[in-house]
DNA sequence: GTCTATAATAAGATAGAC
DNA sequence: GTCTATCTTATTATAGAC
């Protein structure tokens, strides 16, 4: 056991950036290999089931490491809406800093492989169902019902993956700032009339 | 000129439905011939610079078309929370008739070549602007600055992008009913405080 | 305009030495 | 646990007959 998680690791950690920028089938196993710099026959041998464990492993850790960094970053929140707007920007720099070429996004992958691959659907599925509890915990905090918070986690969930869609495509993180200020908007919004109601 | 339409305009509509269910890489130039029917002769004759060329224009023309149909059944909107509502809840009829299999997305082929090819990059992005701009121009009508309109166009863009990710994932439409539901709920409220503002 | 055959390359996966 | 060589198959693309 001593120092073996570090060629497993460096695997999963390729894999997983790799992935963002290039998707499922746009990345291959010998640029995982190149990329990571860990050795051909340690694929196998950490990942028996070849491409699809790999991949769902490391989808699976890294989605799952960074629900939990969003579940902390939104635990202690004093207002939602300024919460949203932090997590928002945060990812629009992570974005910046790869000058857009990637992001906590495996959006690609979900879409390629949902009609193929049952074990990778699942995963993901789990993966997106940790963030949007995330957000929901903190939204059932400050007074929202279980069906507004999930309906509002959802959307804050789903614009973020869509936005970065668009960053991609653009080249900018402009859009990603653009749903962040308008967000903030409408959850205001939203909260001051829940308070009212309740 | 005759019916030299029929083979091209094959291979344009496979190729784009292909994409919609499994990206770039993940479909095949012999898959698309299978699909369309399409001789394989006729491919480079269309397309004398294969596969990117093809797509590219599949998702250019399928795109515009696709934006012309948005923007068509959204200008004589009344009530715009309610115009958006509909439009989300088309896109989740048209993803129930595939089973979850696909929907007018490209998402995945954004992602995947965004960094390796600018001429796929180029015509996502005046795709996803067409889009943008029909939305945005509702909200110009209906008495919204422009700043708020872009704002909320993309908004509504990046969240059905996403939530056609999360409805794929989870093999259900729910994602996207709840973020329609939210959305117009959120809208209506964005629209009696910009009308009591002016 | 279309068809068939095929070239050239890269993919995922495996076997066996060490 | 790791390395190298290799098998099989699929990919994009092209050449030349019709």
């Amino acid at each position: 056991m001593k120092n073996t998680m570090t060629a497993r690791e460096r695997l999963i950690q390729a894999t997983f950036e790799l992935l963002e920028r290039q998707g499922y089938h746009g990345t291959g196993l010998n640029q995982i290999i190149k990329e990571s710099g860990a050795p051909k026959g340690s694929l196998y041998y950490y990942f028996p089931n070849g491409k699809e464990e790999l991949v769902s492993r490391a989808i699976g850790e890294q989605g799952k490491a960074l629900a939990d960094r969003i579940r902390r970053a939104l635990e202690g929140a004093q207002d939602p809406a300024e919460a949203v707007y932090s997590m928002m920007l945060h990812l629009a720099e992570k974005l910046e800093q790869s000058k857009c070429t990637k992001a906590g996004s495996f959006a690609a992958v979900a879409l390629e492989t949902s009609n193929t691959s049952e074990m990778l659907r699942e995963t993901i599925n789990k993966t997106y169902d940790a963030f949007i509890s995330a957000i929901q915990g903190m939204l059932l905090a400050h007074g929202f019902s279980e069906a507004r918070a999930v309906q509002i986690a959802t959307l804050i969930t789903a614009s973020m993956e869509g936005a970065v869609v668009l960053c991609r495509t653009k080249k900018s993180t402009e859009p990603l700032r653009h749903i962040a200020q308008e967000m903030k908007h409408l959850l205001r919004s939203a909260i001051a009339e829940n308070d009212a109601g309740s």
